[in-house]
DNA sequence: AAATCGGGGAT
DNA sequence: ATCCCAGATTT
C-alpha cells in the first residue's frame, strides 16, 4: 500500500496524476475545435478513401471498408503514414478483400510485406483473415471482440471499431500521448502503466460520441502535423487555448512545450556480427544463367520468413580467416558443397562492412563475394539438399532487384552491384577472362 | 516490467 | 548519433 502510493506518478504540479480529468467546459471546446480543423486539413490518404462515415448500410461495403482500415493501421504500427502509403496500395491490389487474403500463402504475405519491418504483423493478418473468413466470415464490429484477434492491441482495436464501425472508443498511440501530454502538462514517465492508463481514460473523455472515427484521427493528425515531438507549430493549432504545457511555458521560462511527454532514455543495442557470403554460382557453358543463391529465415524470431544471402552469426568480431572457415561450414552442412566435391572458387572477395541498426540489435555484417563453379550447377545442391531442413532457391539478377527484400539484404545486394560495376570499369573484358581462367580458379 | 521485433526520416 | 513513429506479443 505504501510502497505503491511512493511510485504513484505526478503531473507538473506534483500533484496525483489519477486527479487530471478534462472538465464539461474543455472537452466541446476541443472536439469542436479539433474537428473543424481535421475537415479543413485531413490529408488525403488512401485508406481514407472508403472509410468515410456512417451512411453508407450495406455490410459487405462496410466489411470491406473496415478490412481496409485494418489492413492500415496494422502497418502504420510503429510506422510513418509515408512509409506505408505504397505497401498499403501494393497490398489492396493484391488483396482486395478479406475473402482475397484468406486464400494467400504466407511466402507471399512475407515477400509482400518485405522491408516494412516487424515480421510478425504479417502473418497475424493472414492468420487473422484466415481465423474470420474460416469462421463464418463475420467481421468483428466491436474493439473487444477485435481484440480477440492476433496482431490487434488496444489501439488497433479501437481505431478500427471508430473508424470503421462508428463505435465510441478512444486510441492511444504515441501522437495522443504527445497532445494530451501537453494539453494537461503531465510530466510523469509515459510508459509507465499507471500513466498509460490514464491517458487512455483521458482520451476516452474526450472522444466525440457523433464523430468517434473521425475525432481520433483528428488527434493523431494534430499529433503528426502540428504537436510534433521536436518543433510543435503552437500558433496554428487549433486547441492551443486548451493546453497547459503553452500556457505553461509562456509563464515560466524554464519550461517548454517540447518538455511534454517526459524523455525516457532507451536501452543500448546488443552488438552483433556477422558473416555474409553473397553466393554466386556459375554454370557450365552457359554464362547468362549466373544465379545468387538465397536461403530463408526461421519463421520466427527475427526478419521471420524472410530471405537472405546465406549468413553465419560470429562468436564477436572475428578476422577473415575465421569468417571464411564459418562460411565454409555453414555451406558444407546446409548444401554439402566441400572440398571434395568438384567445385571450382571462380573469385572470392571481401567486398565490405555494413552496419544494420535495429531497435535492439546494432548488427555488423562482413560481406564476401563468392562466386561457385560448379560442374553439375544447380542441380548439385538439388540432390545434397536433402539432408537439410534448409530452405532455399536460386534468383537471377534481374529476379533479385525486384523481389521484395529486407533493407539489409538489399544494401548488401546493392554492395555487390557496385563492386561488380567497379571491377569491369577497370579491367577490360580480355583481361578479366585471363585472370578467371589461369589464376583465380582454385580447388575449394 | 522488460525484452523482442524493422526500418527510415528528421534533427 | 538520437529520437520516434497511427504498437503487440512474449517472457
Amino acid at each position: 500500500m505504501q510502497a505503491s502510493r511512493v511510485r504513484k506518478q505526478t503531473d507538473a504540479r506534483g500533484g496525483d496524476i489519477e486527479d487530471i480529468s478534462f472538465s464539461n467546459k474543455e472537452i466541446p471546446k476541443i472536439r469542436t475545435s479539433l474537428l473543424e480543423w481535421y475537415d479543413e486539413n485531413r490529408r488525403d490518404l488512401p485508406w481514407r478513401r472508403l472509410s468515410s462515415g456512417q451512411d453508407d448500410v450495406h455490410v459487405e461495403h462496410r466489411e470491406r471498408k473496415a478490412y481496409a482500415v485494418w489492413v492500415s493501421e496494422v502497418m502504420l504500427q510503429q510506422t510513418r503514414v509515408q512509409t506505408v502509403v505504397d505497401y498499403f496500395n501494393r497490398w489492396m491490389e493484391k488483396w482486395p478483400t478479406i475473402h482475397h487474403l484468406a486464400r494467400a500463402s504466407i511466402e507471399e504475405v512475407n515477400e509482400m510485406w518485405a522491408g516494412l519491418g516487424y515480421y510478425r504483423r504479417a502473418r497475424f493478418l493472414l492468420e487473422g483473415a484466415k481465423m474470420i473468413v474460416e469462421g463464418g466470415g463475420e467481421f468483428p464490429k466491436t474493439a473487444s471482440s477485435l481484440k480477440m484477434v492476433k496482431g490487434i492491441g488496444n489501439y488497433t482495436a479501437g481505431a478500427i471499431a471508430s473508424i470503421a464501425f462508428e463505435e465510441t472508443v478512444p486510441v492511444v498511440d504515441g501522437n495522443v500521448v504527445r497532445v494530451i501530454a501537453r494539453l494537461k502538462a503531465i510530466s510523469a514517465n509515459p510508459k509507465n502503466s499507471a500513466t498509460v492508463k490514464n491517458i487512455w481514460k483521458l482520451a476516452r473523455q474526450l472522444v466525440d460520441p457523433k464523430r468517434p472515427g473521425d475525432f481520433n484521427q483528428a488527434v493523431m493528425e494534430l499529433g503528426a502535423t502540428v504537436c510534433s515531438p521536436a518543433a510543435p507549430s503552437c500558433s496554428t493549432c487549433p486547441i492551443s487555448h486548451q493546453c497547459q504545457a503553452l500556457s505553461l511555458s509562456r509563464s515560466n521560462e524554464s519550461i517548454q512545450v517540447t518538455d511534454y511527454p517526459m524523455k525516457v532514455t532507451k536501452a543500448k543495442q546488443r552488438r552483433d556480427y556477422s558473416a555474409v557470403s553473397v553466393v554466386e554460382i556459375v554454370e557450365e557453358g552457359s554464362q547468362s544463367d549466373s544465379r545468387y543463391l538465397l536461403v530463408k529465415r526461421p519463421d520466427q524470431g527475427l526478419l521471420a520468413g524472410q530471405w537472405e544471402f546465406p549468413s553465419v552469426l560470429l562468436d564477436g568480431e572475428a578476422d577473415l580467416a575465421s569468417r571464411r572457415k564459418a562460411i565454409d561450414i555453414f555451406l558444407k552442412q546446409s548444401f554439402g558443397l566441400d572440398k571434395e566435391k568438384s567445385c571450382k572458387v571462380v573469385l572470392r572477395e571481401e567486398i565490405g562492412e555494413y552496419v544494420h541498426v535495429f531497435t535492439h540489435i546494432r548488427l555488423k555484417m562482413h560481406v564476401e563475394l563468392l562466386i561457385l563453379h560448379l560442374k553439375g550447377g544447380i542441380n548439385f545442391l538439388q540432390r545434397n539438399q536433402e539432408s537439410t531442413t534448409m530452405t532455399w532457391k536460386f534468383v537471377d539478377n534481374k529476379a533479385l532487384s525486384t523481389l521484395g527484400l529486407t533493407s539489409g539484404v538489399r544494401k548488401v545486394y546493392n554492395m555487390i552491384e557496385e563492386f561488380k560495376q567497379n571491377r569491369s570499369d577497370s579491367l577490360p573484358m580480355k583481361t578479366r577472362k585471363n585472370r578467371r581462367e589461369n589464376n583465380l580458379i582454385k580447388r575449394c
